[in-house]
RNA sequence: GCGGAGUUGGUGAAGUGGUUAACACACUGGUUUGUGGCACCAGCAUACGUGGGUUCGAUUCCCACACUCCGCCCCA
């Protein structure tokens, strides 16, 4: 049998539902704070990932799909999505819109080689934004308190944001000198991995899981001590306007992101997920003012954020979140011979064409399976197509609720069914009993904030 | 890249160095000469991850690999 690929994940079914519904959700968020959907493609030149990302970073040195194609360029699938955006946003000089800032979102597959584990995958799927074109601090608090949003709209509830500056060049050059003269003399206390980083990436050390109790790491200098004026000013802007717009957040030092471009704001997303301690972050984002220069654009500053599609989904499995899924269909058409089974097919486009969900069946069942696909297939109503109430120009239709089963005329089962498909009195996703969901007016079960 | 645990049919699973590998659910048909959901009866063909090895004989023991789950690193 051929399988699918390591770390790779079919989503179908149920699942493929609560991923569209998902989507949708996001969908209509961003179209709410005018982020336009962009599309780009799922490889580039390598280069740009080198030159993007960073070329110390884990991602590019070693978890990256490279290949050459036939005429013996190098390409990478994307490891993420902002490098791509960026070059897009260069090659179609969006700088030149008359809309500014540029305001983008995508949802797409990114690819990671690594060991697959719970809420990780090989090809995994964010949805991030950018915001390009402004460097004002009400567009960092923006871009966060979407980002929580969006995790409120869907319904989540233990969502915690850490908020930190890495301040600009300057800032951050000062900050990364005082690292490297605080560690240099302790070398020896930390693990080999942050070894390597001292030299080369020493703000990654303080995110170091394995050296993270020691007593170097709590006597580290601290970004904020070694902010200049302008820049702690603008963290102080960037707080304010987060606390004006009710954005709960916690100012965290040790978070500095693993991606090279990030300066000023830096944030993280974090949700409960049982059993998933190490990947319960489900989004982080920052400034990247140099970015679009370092990818060959006029210096422009921008804000993004990106998330995990599939560790949101287990962060609204563990809170159980009910996502509305459509579970049920409004008419099963059953027949027993050839002439009925031609009516049927006659019949099921025209009420599809009239915008039912119909069925029948394909499989030649009896019609005690008939019945039987009927009901599993939640259905409201049920018709067995008869020639002898079809001469008649009848047809026998069966409310399957109330198992009350009415003689109508052929030509009014659209009116019919207009008339007596109600709202579901339950809720539209199908629960039963209180709980947290989004689903708006109609649903009777939703529970009280 | 490193480490741990797994892999038996459509599904959940039991089990054994040796003639037909349990059981349950699901599915299909029948009892009901064309009206299901219950009950009973019957059926479900080619199921032991892949490749080697040990053995008269391997699903069972050994080795390798693949994949899954989990952890580390890193990240979303």
């Amino acid at each position: 049998m051929i399988t699918k690929p390591k770390g790779t994940k079919d989503i179908y079914g149920k699942e493929a539902k609560k991923w569209q519904y998902v989507s949708k959700v996001i969908d209509e968020v961003m179209e709410k704070y005018n982020y336009n959907y962009i599309r780009v493609p799922v490889f580039e030149s390598s280069e740009l990932f080198h030159r993007g990302v960073g070329e110390t970073t884990d991602i590019v040195t070693k978890e990256t799909y490279d290949f050459t194609d036939r005429g013996g360029r190098n390409m990478t699938l994307r490891p993420e999505g902002t490098a791509g955006v960026v070059r897009s946003y260069i090659e179609n000089k969006m700088y030149g819109d008359v809309n500014q800032p540029v305001k983008l979102y995508y949802n797409c597959p990114m690819y990671r080689y690594e060991r697959p584990q719970a809420g990780r995958y090989r090809e995994l799927t964010q949805f991030g934004y950018e915001l390009i074109g402004s460097d004002d601090p009400l567009s960092d608090a923006e871009v966060i308190s979407l980002a929580v949003n969006i995790y409120k709209i869907l319904g989540l509830k233990g969502i915690k944001v850490n908020v930190n500056t890495l301040g600009d060049q300057e800032s951050r050059d000062n900050y990364r000198k005082a690292l490297i003269k605080h560690f240099k003399p302790h070398v020896n206390e930390l693990c080999e991995d942050c070894k390597e980083r001292l030299e080369k990436n020493p703000l990654r050390i303080l995110d170091c899981k394995v050296d993270q109790d020691k007593e170097v790491m709590k006597t580290a200098p601290k970004t904020i001590d070694y902010l200049n004026d302008e820049s702690k000013e603008r963290f102080e802007k960037v707080k304010e306007y987060l606390e004006i717009m009710g954005v709960e957040y916690v100012v965290d030092p040790s978070v500095v992101r693993g991606l090279d471009y990030y300066n000023h704001t830096v944030f993280e997303v974090e949700a409960k997920i049982e059993g998933f301690g190490a990947q319960n972050v489900i989004g982080g984002g920052g400034r990247y003012n140099t970015l679009v220069e370092q990818i060959g654009g006029p210096k422009t500053p921008g804000i993004g954020f990106a998330a995990g599609f599939d560790r949101l989904m287990l962060a609204l499995e563990y809170e159980k979140v009910n996502i509305p899924v459509q579970t049920s269909v409004d008419l099963f058409l059953l027949y027993v011979n050839e002439d009925e089974k031609k009516y049927a097919a006659y019949l099921t486009n025209e009420l599809r064409m009239n915008g039912f969900i119909v069925e029948t069946d394909y499989l030649n069942r009896s019609l005690k399976a008939g019945f039987k696909q009927a009901d599993r297939l939640n259905s409201k109503f049920t018709i067995v197509l008869n020639s002898e109430d079809l001469k008649q120009n009848e047809v026998k239709i069966k409310n399957n609720k109330t198992k009350e089963e009415d003689v109508i005329s052929l030509d009014a089962i659209i009116y019919y069914l207009d008339e007596n498909i109600t709202e579901e009195d339950d809720c539209s996703c199908g629960a039963s009993e209180e709980h947290n969901c989004n689903c708006g007016d109609k649903c009777k079960c939703h529970k009280e904030d």
